[in-house]
DNA sequence: AATCTTAAAATGGTTGACAATCTCGGGCGG
DNA sequence: CCGCCCGAGATTGTCAACCATTTTAAGATT
């Protein structure tokens, strides 16, 4: 009976908003969760840095409870690991596993609900994206790499998104931030501009409804060249 | 200061265990998200169907602390999906999903971890998948559906964590319960005998620690035909 | 019959208190 | 001097009772 509806589908759009600002009407567990995930992608909490319930809660001004929540969902997320009475320390994610692992799944998941979304998607989730690619311009143009990594994943979510396929998107939800932490390293080397141009191209293939453009402009804008080949582990 | 030392890389065999008996070490939360999970792989709790805290607290005798947390693991599992002041329903996993993202998934995932555990994995280790395959003949010999596939990914496990790749692991801990649930729709169609077979095979790839013995083994082990044609959907 | 109101049901979050467990450093014996 | 044991402190895990917020469904009203 009380099943999800296919509107449900369309899942919460909190995802999207990823400044520190936080809407007031979002439960303020979610908040939290956004604000050690920055945290932690941005820098602030580094591999090994060991995160104390008390210390986090007494920061964010809430009790435990939320802080805990928050701290098993990063754990979901590959960004922390905790230990039964040991606590959870910030994990770091090694190029390697992040271009052997992670991005092969990405585009597995993106092939999948890339040709899902052309029979589903609507003009109206056309101009979502359009919004993206207007916002990675922007980003360029104050050389905002912050908001430009923001944008990019945003294309893709609402893509994934609009696919209506649920573990597809929770799978994505998953791997996302580390992801995104591994762009925030690299990303910097290639030019904005390429990588808005990429999403224009993209655009247009969904546009085309034709599945066999798509996957091929796909396959092309993720299969980017391995990063600048020193770096190494960086694990925590 | 605080790294997480390589012992620790082999993360708790808690999950082995899966019978309800639980060791009264681990802590109850854990053993709630065991009991909930295995109440809706094996179809106690079906796809619609609303988990409601107070009554899961009432039915495991603890708070709703443990719950909570519990939910939202299985959410992390794709398990449970839940909408804030709504509560949480359990999902279904259509066929389609499990064969054109789960499963590519975990194949992304063991052969990158199966190559790695080649260099490391000890005499021990083997044995203890040699175990594995001892459990799987004698869920043969009972019959016993449920024994086998715990064995069978009991065993994907102790390569998978052997390879200590952190990432690997953890993306593999939030997909296999699905693959678990897909499982005991159709290995049931299979022959308990071939299913021991091709582990015996895989084992004795991998002590050869030759990679593309073991690529070969693996691809041929993962990649079985589809199964049954029939069985459609079956979302919630 | 459709809409508005209202009360019940659940979840989200708080507080304060304990129990269980780990960590670390000091003292003890070898 | 070194290693081991032990207890104190720190931190996590759990509980219980409570209130706020929101959804849901049943009535009541028009």
């Amino acid at each position: 009976m009380t099943t999800p509806t296919p509107s449900d589908l369309r899942l919460a759009p909190e995802t999207t908003a990823i400044a520190e600002a936080g809407a007031k009407t979002t439960p303020r567990g979610k908040q939290v969760i956004e604000a050690v995930r920055t945290a932690i992608i941005s820098g602030r909490f580094e591999p090994g840095d060991r995160l104390i319930e008390s210390a986090l809660s007494a920061e964010f001004g809430t009790s435990r409870g939320p802080v805990r929540e928050a701290l098993r969902q990063l754990e979901n997320e590959g960004l922390v690991m905790s230990f039964p009475y040991r606590g959870a320390v910030v994990l770091g994610v090694s190029d390697e596993e992040v271009q052997e692992v992670l991005i092969p799944i990405r585009l597995t998941l993106e092939r999948y609900s890339f040709v899902r979304a052309i029979a589903t998607m609507t003009d109206d989730d056309f101009a979502e994206l359009g919004k993206q690619i207007w916002l990675m311009e922007q980003a360029g143009k104050q050389n905002d790499l912050i908001k430009l990594v923001e944008a990019d994943l945003g294309f893709h979510e609402i893509v994934i998104s609009a696919s209506g396929q649920l573990h597809t998107v929770q799978i994505w939800r998953t791997i996302w931030p580390r992801i995104r932490a591994y762009f925030y390293r690299y990303e910097r080397a290639r030019s904005f501009e390429a990588t808005v141009e990429e999403h224009r191209v993209l655009l247009a293939a969904l546009q085309t409804r034709d599945p066999a453009i798509v996957l091929a402009e796909l396959e092309r804008h993720i299969d980017v060249p391995a990063p600048p080949a020193a770096a190494k582990v960086r694990r925590a």
